[in-house]
DNA sequence: TCGGTCACGTA
DNA sequence: CGTACGTGACCGAG
C-alpha cells in the first residue's frame, strides 16, 4: 500500500463561492454548489485523482474551513512544485507561470502585489498578457469572478502541471525529482490540514505553567503594570540606583551589569552562565529572562490569541527558507519544554509520539552513497561504529560528525575531521562540493532535487578596492555562504525524507480512520488517535518509515530508526 | 511607522 | 566562525 506514488489521473480543481471548477486533458466542467467540499470528497473517492492545483493554500484552506474533517487523497502543487524547482519561497501564480513557460520574471510586480500603477495593466478579458505572462487581475484572483473563469484557471493550472513534470523530470538529482515533487505536494496538503486540525492543548494546564513563571492572570492593565514592576524589581534591587533600567534593553542590562563590574561584549545568557557566581545579578537576570518568555511570547495573550477550543492553530508551510523545511507559526515549532505537559490527547484519544533518530548523519550517508557510513548507519546508534573506526570516544565522534556536516572549524573539530575525511571519503566529499559551490555562489540541488540558492554579495565576487575591514567582511561572507550550502544539502535532504515519511503516515492514517497527524516537528511527528488504535498507528508509522527509505535510499541501503511512544501528554517519554 | 538588531525558544 | 525558523522587544531613521 504506497499510495503517495502513481501518477493518477490529473484533475484540476478551482474551488468557488459558487462552487467548484474542474479540468482534466480532455475537457473541463463546472459543479455549481454551495457544499464544493463534498463534491471533491466524492469525487476523491470515485476517480482516485491526484488533484491538480494553484496551490494548497488557495484551494484547499477554504474547503477545511468549511469541512474540517476533509481528507483528500493525492495533489500535485503547483506552489509547491514551483519552490522545489527554483528555489526560495516565492510561489505566486504569476511566477508559476512565467517560471514553466520560460518567461522572464523581472517585469512581474512583487510577491502578492498586483500591478496597480497600471505599468503592464492593459485593458484584456482574459487571464494571458500579450507577451504571455498572466494578467495581474487573474493573478490577483480575478479567475474567482464566476465558474467560467475559474474552469479556464483550471485549465491553466492543468496546463502548468504539464510543463512543470516536464521540468521535474528533466532535473538530475541523487534521488528521484518526481516522487519528491509528489511528496512536496503532499507536504503542502499536510500543511492546510495541520493549520485547520490544530494541536491538542490543555488550557488549564497551559495556564498553570504559565502562572509558575509569571504569576497568574492579571486582572487589568493596572495589576499587569504591577506585576511587571515586580518581577523587574527582583532583579534590580541587587543594584540600587539603577532602578531606571529596561531589562528588556539590552545595551542598557550591558550597562547594568558594568555596574556589577562585570563587562561583557553582549548579555546572552549562555555568557551570562559563566558568570553565575560572579555577582548576585546574573542568576536573577537569567531567571528574569526565562520568566519573561511567559510574560511576553508564550503567556495568557498567546493562549488567547492561538487556542480555541483547545487547539493550538498556526498557519504552516511546507517548505519556507533555503533548505525547505516546514515553517509553523503561533509558536509550534518553538514551544518550552515546560510547556509540553499541556499538549494533551482528548478523552478517548492518545498521542503516539514518533522521532527518526540521527537522522542527519543517515541522510547524509543515503545521499553521499557513502559505504562505509551506510555501514555506521545499520548500528541503532550511527556515533558508536563511528567513535571505533576514528578510534576516539563517542562524544568526540559525534562532535567530528556534526562539525562535518556543519562547518565547524574552531574548537577540537579540526583534528577529528582528519579522521573522518580517512573513514568517511565519500561523505566528505559530498560535504566538500556543497562547500565550494556555496564559496562561489553557485546553487545547490538537494538529493531530492530541490534548488537552493545562493545570494550575491554586497561587494560582489572580489571587491578590488577594499580596507582590510572590508576583505574581512567579504572572506566572512564567503564562508558563511560555504556553511550554509554545505548544510542546507543535508537539512534539506533530511526535511525531504521526513516529509515523504510524514506523507506516507497521512495516507495510511486517513485510509484507515486511524488518527491523524497534529504537528510535525522537522524530526519528529505527533499524531491524535483513538485509544483504540495507537498500537495500530504507532505500527503505521513504522512501517511507513521502512517504506519510504527504501524508496528513497536508491545506492546502499541506509537504516532509519523512529523511537515510537504511546502517551497521553508530549512530555512523557521524551528520549 | 518602519527595518535592523538583539535575544531565545525549537530542530 | 555550526544552520534554520518565528516571535517580541527596543531603537534609530524616516
Amino acid at each position: 500500500m504506497d499510495l503517495t506514488r502513481g501518477p493518477g489521473r490529473l484533475v484540476a480543481a478551482v474551488p468557488t463561492a459558487d462552487g467548484v471548477a474542474l479540468a482534466t486533458a480532455d475537457e473541463g466542467w463546472t459543479v455549481r454548489t454551495d457544499d464544493p467540499a463534498s463534491t471533491l470528497a466524492a469525487l476523491d473517492g470515485e476517480l482516485r485523482p491526484r488533484w491538480v492545483w494553484w496551490s494548497a493554500r488557495s484551494a484547499l484552506a477554504p474547503l477545511l474551513a468549511a469541512r474540517p474533517g476533509l481528507r483528500l487523497t493525492r495533489c500535485w502543487d503547483l506552489a509547491a512544485v514551483h519552490r522545489l524547482l527554483q528555489g526560495g519561497s516565492a510561489d505566486d501564480p504569476a511566477r508559476v507561470w512565467a517560471a514553466c513557460h520560460g518567461l522572464d520574471v523581472g517585469g512581474l510586480p512583487a510577491d502578492g502585489q498586483l500591478d496597480l500603477l497600471g505599468g503592464q495593466a492593459e485593458e484584456t478579458d482574459g487571464p494571458l498578457r500579450a507577451d504571455g505572462h498572466l494578467a495581474a487581475d487573474w493573478a490577483g484572483g480575478a479567475w474567482a469572478a464566476d465558474l467560467e473563469r475559474a474552469r479556464l484557471w483550471a485549465r491553466l493550472a492543468l496546463d502548468a502541471q504539464g510543463r512543470q513534470e516536464e521540468r521535474v523530470r528533466a532535473r538530475r538529482a541523487g534521488g528521484d525529482a518526481l516522487t519528491t515533487a509528489w511528496s512536496e505536494s503532499a507536504a503542502a496538503l499536510l500543511a492546510e490540514e495541520l493549520a485547520s486540525t490544530g494541536l491538542p492543548v490543555d488550557v488549564a494546564e497551559a495556564e498553570r505553567v504559565v502562572a509558575e513563571h509569571v504569576g497568574p492572570r492579571p486582572r487589568d492593565a493596572a495589576s499587569a503594570a504591577a506585576l511587571r514592576r515586580q518581577r523587574d524589581e527582583a532583579v534590580l534591587r541587587h543594584l540600587p540606583g539603577h532602578d531606571d533600567v529596561d531589562l528588556r534593553s539590552p545595551a542598557q542590562v550591558r550597562r547594568l551589569l558594568a555596574a556589577a563590574g562585570l563587562d561583557v561584549p553582549d548579555t546572552r545568557s549562555w555568557r551570562l552562565e559563566r558568570l553565575l557566581g560572579a555577582h548576585p545579578v546574573v542568576p536573577a537576570l537569567l531567571a528574569w529572562r526565562e520568566s519573561d518568555r511567559y510574560a511576553t511570547t508564550y503567556g495568557y495573550r498567546w493562549l488567547d490569541e492561538n487556542v480555541v477550543a483547545g487547539r493550538l492553530r498556526g498557519r504552516w508551510s511546507a517548505s519556507d527558507g533555503g533548505a525547505g523545511r516546514m515553517t509553523a507559526q503561533a509558536g509550534l515549532h518553538s514551544l518550552p519544554a515546560a510547556l509540553r505537559t499541556a499538549v494533551r490527547a482528548e478523552p478517548g484519544h492518545l498521542l503516539v509520539r514518533a522521532d527518526l533518530g540521527q537522522v542527519e548523519p543517515r541522510v547524509l550517508a543515503a545521499v553521499s552513497g557513502d559505504p562505509a557510513l551506510a555501514r555506521a548507519a545499520d548500528s541503532p546508534d550511527l556515533y558508536a561504529p563511528v567513535a571505533a573506526r576514528l578510534g576516539v570516544e563517542r562524544s568526540a565522534a559525534k562532535v567530528a560528525v556534526l562539525a562535518a556536516m556543519y562547518g565547524q572549524t574552531s574548537g577540537h573539530a579540526g583534528r577529528a575531521l582528519e579522521g573522518m575525511q580517512r573513514a568517511y571519503p565519500a561523505a566528505m566529499a559530498y560535504l566538500e562540493a556543497a562547500h565550494a559551490a556555496g564559496r562561489r555562489g553557485d546553487d545547490v540541488h538537494t538529493h531530492g532535487g530541490r534548488r537552493v540558492r545562493m545570494w550575491s554579495l554586497p561587494g560582489g565576487d572580489a571587491p578590488a578596492e577594499a580596507s582590510p575591514a572590508e576583505h574581512a567582511a567579504h572572506r566572512a561572507a564567503v564562508a558563511a555562504r560555504g556553511r550554509f550550502a554545505r548544510n542546507a544539502v543535508v537539512q534539506g535532504a533530511a526535511a525531504e525524507l521526513f516529509k515523504a515519511w510524514a506523507a506516507t503516515v497521512r495516507l495510511r492514517l486517513a485510509a484507515t480512520g486511524a488518527g491523524e497527524i497534529v504537528l510535525c516537528l522537522h524530526d519528529e511527528l505527533l499524531l491524535h488517535v483513538p485509544a483504540g488504535r495507537a498500537a495500530e498507528a504507532a505500527r503505521h508509522v513504522q512501517e511507513a518509515l521502512a517504506e519510504t527509505a527504501a524508496r528513497w535510499c536508491r545506492g546502499p541501503q541506509v537504516r532509519f530508526v523512529a523511537d515510537v511512544a504511546v502517551v497521553e501528554r508530549w512530555s512523557e517519554a521524551k528520549s
